[in-house]
DNA sequence: GCCGGTCATGCAACCGGTTGCAACTTCTTG
DNA sequence: CAAGAAGTTGCAACCGGTTGCATGACCGGC
């Protein structure tokens, strides 16, 4: 089954028309008389004819194709990169339903010579960045040279440009609020890394609702981690041995509870009775730990969806958006 | 930081030469005298000049794009989708080793269209296709139009196209060498689909090795999931319900593994002093369970890198390949 | 000193689309 | 009935690369 038809030009031959008269056709230009549209879009069906986008994207100077950059959390990638799993799936949603292609870009987060070498040769119109070490330098070497871009981050307060993020500060506040009514009062908190805005906000909104549960978070009871899977077991080993007493805990991540339970196990507590657990995200995997964990949900494919989505708009309207995903909380069994 | 110098006109310009002696000189045609060349790449260079891309494919009539085929097990992406993501990873590296892009195009696996939809129209020249549903009609559409693709899956016999694979019959060899050798007696085997040819050669390489034993593989110790997280329970369950008296399990997937460690444990039994298990891929999670699983390591950031170098070959010399990536035993602590 | 050969470079066509502007019909209107 | 408006379509340039072929410079050999 060769294809004898190509290129416009050879519907025009065939139509009897002139190659820009297809081409606005298939446009759906309004300068074409409906007629005339009908019959060129029948010819190019029936042949299955499909457009060279190179072309198209020659003359448009425009790619119509996004990059997600990822890294790895590890040297390969692994469950610790799960959560870019999961968005990964909505993101290409999103961009496919409006008629973008998702291209993968893998860097050294250390980098930032990637933001040329995709943009400035044309390949893609636009960057998606997830969570990573360095998205500063790389923010920075974007609006340097306004590259369009969205990133799964906390709202800028000097800066301009665009933005999805969960709710962290209900989200912090749900996991409290939950803790404090299942009558917990020695509530530890294993956050993500200290510096990040997100990690902030989670512990603003889990301090408030202890407080206004009547109770404190006593320094003893809060640890840091990465958000990675290894770094809640150290870190809840870590919570223990300075406070023996801890009856909960309210992790940053769904990967970090997975081992923080794991340790608990190891350490002779029982999970809920002893310790209750919530984790962070409702990730796939919350619901096939023992037991089932009780976590924040960021609702990630929806998420995803909304990246491609208020990326696509700032390319066509120039409106920067900054969009808060609501979280929720999802009652297993850990708490 | 505008750029000014945008396209091999303006170098062609400034270095006082012609635009076809530029194009030359970048593509380091031994045309050009190295004098002129070395000129040309140094203007090139210290004005940070980027060739367009979309104009190059379209001359040379090739994107240097390939593609990925994925479509999620459930509705969204998950855990259950790890081996995708782990190998993505590995493709990702070899599809840029080579210089080429890497999309990713998410599809009903129930459709084929998606096919023309992506070669005809440039985008892409070639398909990386991972285990699916579907795979048969998708291998045939493409065979049909002649277009370049590679698949994860067995060494066809009646047609000629690229294949990457694991060596399943030896992958099953080891897990039950491995068994026999710790002096198990009522082996039983948790297979993937049973219509899957590399589930029948795991299956064919286990009994080997069972048999050299001296041992027989009774039917009531033989069930069959899906590759799936949650099927492996299941499928446990029903293999102990028919045979209580299992002492050993080689389950096909890591993560079917996982969740018949928890129906094991469920059941009262421990792993590995009353039932070994051995399971299949080695994902990341593999050293994350409680015990941690003995399995079959696949290679698999390895086995990416083969596939996109494999399609990459292909192109560009036509050669059909059919690669077998060796499998290797990892022992931890649940057989 | 002329000729053929080698080497380096330029000209112009081409890849397959899009689009500003001109041109042609047909219709309306004074 | 002429003139202008409105509605369709075509011409040709352009997007930014690549490449076949022509051209011109320089060389050594007879």
């Amino acid at each position: 089954m060769k294809k004898t038809v190509q290129t416009i030009a050879d519907i025009a031959r065939m139509a009897g028309v002139s190659k820009s008269t297809v081409s606005r056709a298939l446009n759906d230009s309004p300068l074409i008389a409906e007629e005339t549209k009908a019959r060129i879009r029948a010819i190019a069906h029936e042949h299955h004819f499909q457009i060279n986008l190179p072309a198209r994207r020659l003359s448009l100077k425009e790619s119509r194709t996004l990059a997600l950059v990822i890294h790895a959390y590890h040297k390969d990638f692994s469950v610790a990169d799960l959560f870019t799993l999961e968005i990964m799936g909505g993101i290409a949603n999103g961009v496919s339903a409006y008629g973008y292609d998702l291209l993968i870009v893998q860097v050294d987060p250390r980098t930032t010579d990637w933001v040329h070498a995709y943009i400035d040769t044309g390949r893609v119109d636009g960057f998606i960045l997830m969570t990573s070490s360095r998205k500063k330098s790389h923010i920075q070497t974007m609006l340097d040279s306004s590259v369009p871009f969205v990133i799964w981050g906390p709202t800028p307060q000097q800066q301009k440009y665009c933005t999805v993020m969960g709710d962290n500060f209900a989200g912090g506040k749900l996991a409290g609020e939950h803790l404090v009514k299942i009558g917990r009062k020695r509530i530890a908190f294993l956050g993500g890394p200290p510096e990040d805005l997100e990690v902030q906000r989670r512990y603003d909104g889990f301090l408030a609702a202890l407080q206004a549960g009547g109770q404190t978070l006593e320094p003893e009871r809060v640890g840091w981690g990465d958000f990675c899977d290894t770094s809640g077991g150290f870190v809840m080993r870590e919570i223990l041995q300075r406070a023996p007493d801890v009856d909960a805990v309210f992790v940053n991540s769904d990967l970090m509870a997975v081992t923080a339970m794991q340790v608990l196990r190891e350490e002779g507590r029982r999970v809920p009775e002893d310790v209750a657990v919530v984790g962070y995200d409702d990730l796939s995997i919350s619901r096939f730990t023992t037991p089932q964990l009780t976590t924040v949900r960021q609702h990630i494919p929806m998420a995803g969806r909304l990246l491609a989505q208020t990326l696509i708009q700032y390319l066509q309207t120039g409106l920067v958006n900054n969009v808060t995903v609501p979280v929720e909380l999802v009652e297993r069994q850990s708490a």
